[in-house]
DNA sequence: CCAAGTATACTTGTATACAAGTATTATAAA
DNA sequence: TTTATAATACTTGTATACAAGTATACTTGG
């Protein structure tokens, strides 16, 4: 007999999403924390009858991960890439890399209701972290920085991060759930990184941007070995579905 | 009664394309070429009708220029957004992201047999010329700028690229079979900036990378107007669907 | 025991069917 | 004439059906 498992994603960030959403959002979740082993061959067929749905949302599924380069759709099933140190360093790359090409745009425009509204964010962080809840923290951290990136109006720019967005989101959501419990201490300076963050965004200050993105990027180091004391977590006590 | 219009995207680069994918070549190229006009609604049904198709592909098509943002999905149809100047200017804010990282990369490593494989592809681009075969010349560009990109290895670039090229690829299509025919001489400068790109790739040369990158971009704006261009021509005696 | 060929149980891609919801249009009442 | 209501003709989302192709395993002949 073999455990129920829960829902890794948080079922009400889902509340006006199709099934297909739902379905790319529960195996993304799956795979990114190693659930789902690499290597593994996924078949339509089963996929429908485990989530109990048809197969067309599970392609429309198989097709936004395809596209997140989590899975390659072969002739014969779905295969699992998996997301590797690597991956989450190129996350970053590629994060440190739009993250300064929007800086150098915000310093030509007014920026005091970014400013705000990044303000505002950063005290429901703060609220999320007094009360140990990882899933709304991660929540803000994500929308965070898409608040910064949205505040260009940069419809490609924006693309890019909607691309890398879900990826991104899953790998926090599941470091922050080790994190908020093994390492509660790193959130101040998470916390303080942002605050640099903004006041760099304040004061249009290049130098103090650079400088705390490179902190935010030097954090994930930790946030990869998170993910694998996650992925064992996960596996510990629970018997996988053949 | 209407008169029956060609395809605009290349039929023999779908060899072994599904349909979903043809379909969604054929609405890209007919909605940045203005065929389709921005603020029309598509339907999946009447898509269907027009396409001799099932409404399963349709959808499929749908979903991919949605990720392109050339149409807004909505409850009651598909929005046709289009492909405006600033668009592309937003493209290219991207293409010159993602090359001059990939450049930075390049330096770090041996370029020899990608200065080689660009060096072939750029014989091919001037076989294209002295045939006027626009189309193929196209498609050497675009590989010319994807074997770049290609040589680093670096998946979330890739990613970017990928999510890009197509409407590129399509933008590039329909200024080029304009200007092939109607600025002839363009071809000779686009030609020189591909050589000081192989130069600077060869000489790790970064101000001249930064110089043909330039080059490259300030281009742009000429294709642009030959986009409107082969708009009209699309348009000229040529009755429109409903 | 081994090899070749065939049957079978998969796979995906496309077409069709059905359900639920929305906009529009026509009708009826004031 | 105007407004409210009801019928209708759409829309998408999901489920199911069918077709074509592929890998596997078995069977049959040597």
């Amino acid at each position: 007999m073999t455990e129920k498992k829960d829902f890794l994603y948080p079922q009400k960030w889902l509340s006006k999403a199709s099934t297909g959403d739902r379905v790319a959002s529960e195996l993304r979740m799956q795979i990114i924390s190693g659930w789902i082993e690499s290597g593994a061959i996924l078949s339509e067929n089963k996929l429908a009858a485990d989530f109990n749905v048809s197969r067309s949302p599970i392609r429309e599924a198989l097709k936004i991960l395809s596209a997140e380069n989590l899975i390659r759709l072969e002739r014969m099933g779905a295969v699992v890439i998996g997301l590797t140190e690597k991956d989450i360093e190129e996350i970053y790359d590629v994060r440190l890399l739009i993250e300064s090409f929007v800086f150098e745009r915000l310093i030509k425009i007014d920026t005091s209701n970014l400013v705000t509204e990044l303000s505002k964010i950063l005290e429901m962080m703060k609220i999320a972290i007094k009360y140990k809840d990882a899933d709304e923290f991660s929540l803000q951290d994500v929308l965070f920085h898409e608040t910064i990136i949205r505040a260009i109006n940069h419809s490609y720019i924006k693309m890019i991060w909607d691309n890398t967005k879900p990826v991104m989101e899953a790998f926090i959501l599941l470091s922050m759930r080790v994190r908020i419990e093994e390492k509660y201490e790193d959130f101040d300076r998470i916390i303080e990184n942002h605050e640099l963050y903004i006041e760099a965004i304040k004061t249009k200050n290049r130098e103090l941007m650079v400088k705390s993105l490179h902190q935010n990027f030097d954090d994930v180091q930790g946030k990869v070995d998170d993910l694998w004391i996650s992925q064992q977590t996960l596996s510990r006590g629970v018997e996988k579905n053949d």
